[in-house]
Parts: C-alpha cells; structure tokens; sequence
DNA sequence: TAGGCCATCTGGTCCT
DNA sequence: AGGACCAGATGGCCTA
C-alpha cells in the first residue's frame, strides 16, 4: 500500500529496503491507523500545516483514502471530547489536496536525490583522498573514517618534517601514520611499508622510544618515501637520481629491518605512487593529541604515546601491536592479504611542490 | 550472530 | 520556496 505513494520506478529497490512499506499485509493499515492516533495524541502543536513536516506518515496517513474527504482538517481527529481546548492561533492548515500531496511527494524525491547526489560526491572525493594517502588498496579499501584518520596523520607527518627539515626514521613514520588508527588499518600501513606492527614496535621498544608527538626527534636512519618496493631487486633496478635515492633508502631500510626479522616481510610486491605534494605553512596546528572523532577516544585506543626515551609507557606500544583487550581483534601476527597496496612515497615533498599543491 | 561499515531516507535548520 | 547541510533511523552486506 505505501509503496504506492513512492511509484517512481527507480526509487523503488530503495523504497524496499524499508520493509514495513513494501509488506501489503494487513498490518499496515493497523500501523497507519496508529500513526493516525499519535498524531491526534500530539496535537496541532507539531503538525502545522506551516510546519516543513511533510514526512511519510503523514502523506502515507492522507494517501490511505482521507485525500476523499476534502473537508478532512488535521484539527479533527475523531476525539470530540476535545471542544475545551482552545483554538490553536496561527495559520489554519491548508488541507492535504491530492495536488499540494503531490507536490510534497516531488520536493522529497528531488530532496533524496540531491543527498544522493551530495553522498555520492562526497564519497568520490574520500576515494580520492584514499588515493593519495600513504596506503592505497583497490581491493582493501580503507574505511571513510580510517581515511580521514590516516590522511590526518599524513599531514601532520609531512608537516613535521618539514618543520624539522630531517628525516624520520620508518619505525617512527609509521607510527606516526596509525596513530589513533584501528589495528587492522596498522596492519595495513605497516604491511604497506613492509613493516609488521609488532615489530616495529618490538624494533621500538629495543631502541627507546624516541618518538613524541608535541616534539618529535626523527632521526635519520632511512628515508621512508622513496622507495616502497623494499625488496634488493625493486631497489636496484633502473637509474636515476630517483632510483639512487631509492637504493639508499631500501639498504638503509634493510639493515634495520631485514635482520632478524620474520619472514613476513618478504611481503608482496608493492606499487609505487608518487605522493602528492603537500603542502605545510604552518597552518597544521593540529597536535596528535586531538583526535578527529570522539571514538578516538572511546574505541581506538591504539595510539602510541611515547613520552619519554626510557620506555616508560612502553606498554602502549604492545597495546598497538596486539590490540587492547576487549577491542577490535588484533592481527599483528600476520599482515593482511595487501593484492593490490600501494605506497605513495616515491619521491620527497618539495617545498614549491608544496606551494603549488596549497594554493591550487 | 554480533559488530562494523555503508547507503539511503527523512526531517530539521540555516541560508539565499 | 528551495537548496545545502546535518544527524538520526533503518536495513543490507560482510567478516570474525
């Protein structure tokens, strides 16, 4: 019955999604009759004609046959008993003719298809987003607010660095990248910089934690955005001053992190993305600390937090690698299937890059 | 099966 | 009046 206030073809399957429209059994026009008595419990008060609220259950309530009854007015609900109360002021509601129904019925569908459209730019723009983020997978696509978490740590990284004019070192860029980041999403980052969460942290904890979010001590053990292809092969193949970069990175990268390692990181192979230019004026007033969501707080609580070079708060780094207890299941022990990953590191954000990228 | 993520609808608010 | 934006509700899909 209500689906046929909804008889545009293409809005149909979405229609049907809400089940209670699509089943024409009898208890639909039981619930029709009780949105027809809660309105009469409610009121005038919220059901001025002059009032936006074109909703369904009132179109669905006046397209269930009281359309005939032109002198039908909102004020008579049956309950006559109700002749005290006194008249409501204001403009006296128009009635519900079959035509101003349908013009209610053509402003909702433009009105839907607008937030359609609107959802469905927007969408397009965080896939953009997701492209030129430091990890990006066709086929494992990070989740809107994982990308808008990592494209927040991304800048903040890049930022640092330009303001410290060093390099950091891997372990301390990818902790950058997931700070605040679900495990799986960890997971994926470090796989994508062939780095397994758990040992890089293990790597972190030997080391000392030298990271810090408000001051950042990156050191200069390897060069992370130039090559994402780790394997010898990847980095020694072609020429180039980029290439050279590369190779220096990757040996660099190797000495840290092949030794002792699992073989997890013989991971697959990855394509490499040039990083967009990015942009850093100061403007990045944003510390660590703030978190883009208040589930950052309440649900991820997977970032690091070193605060001293001692190791103190170490623990949080085995909070990261394995996962707090009683959250989301931890998968550090292997990295997800990366089919199709890609890093965005090939080359290092120049500052006219930079520029141009900002005031684009 | 529960939980996460997502698309869509919907009504409210603000602005032009 | 109508469009943009937002948040809540709802149901589908997927995965652990």
């Amino acid at each position: 019955m209500l689906t046929r206030l909804f008889n545009e073809p293409s809005l149909l399957p979405d229609m049907q999604k809400f089940g209670g429209w699509v089943d024409d059994s009898g208890s639909e026009d039981s619930k029709i009759k009780d949105e027809e008595q809660e309105r009469c419990r409610i009121g005038d008060e919220d059901l001025d004609e002059g009032d936006v609220k074109d909703g369904s259950s009132r179109a669905q309530s006046e397209i269930a046959g009281e359309d005939d009854d032109e002198d039908v007015d909102e004020d008579d609900c049956g309950d006559d008993g109700d002749e005290d109360r006194p008249k409501k002021r204001g403009p006296k509601k128009r009635k519900m003719t079959p035509a101003r129904l349908e013009r209610t019925k053509v402003r909702r569908q433009k009105a839907n298809t607008r937030e359609r459209t609107r959802m469905h730019d927007l969408n397009s723009a965080l896939d953009n987003l997701r492209k030129v983020v430091p990890c990006y997978s066709k086929t494992q696509k990070l989740s809107k607010i994982e990308t808008l978490r990592l494209a927040k740590n991304y800048i903040w990284a890049l930022s640092e660095i330009l303001r410290n004019g060093k390099r950091p070192d891997v372990v301390s860029y990818v902790q950058t990248l997931c700070k605040g980041l679900s495990q799986p999403t960890t997971n994926l980052v470090a796989g994508c910089l062939q780095l397994n969460s758990r040992n890089f942290l293990t790597e972190q904890c030997q080391e000392g934690a030298r990271f810090h979010v408000s001051n950042p001590s990156f050191s200069m053990h390897a060069y992370p955005y130039q090559c994402s292809r780790l394997s010898s092969t990847q980095c020694q193949s072609g020429s180039s001053a980029h290439n050279l970069r590369n190779h220096s990175f990757c040996s660099a990268y190797e000495a840290l992190y092949t030794k002792g390692t699992s073989p997890e990181y013989n991971s697959p192979d990855y394509e490499s993305h040039h990083s967009p230019p990015v942009c850093v004026n100061g403007n990045f007033a944003l510390r660590q600390q703030e978190s883009l969501s208040p589930d950052a707080e309440r649900g991820y609580q997977y970032s690091l937090h070193y605060t001293n070079l001692h190791g103190s708060r170490s623990s949080a780094a085995h909070g990261l690698a394995y996962g707090p207890p009683g959250t989301r299941s931890a998968h550090s022990e292997n990295l997800p299937p990366f089919h199709d990953v890609h890093v965005h590191h090939d080359r290092a954000p120049a500052y006219e890059e930079l520029n141009a990228f900002f005031h684009n």
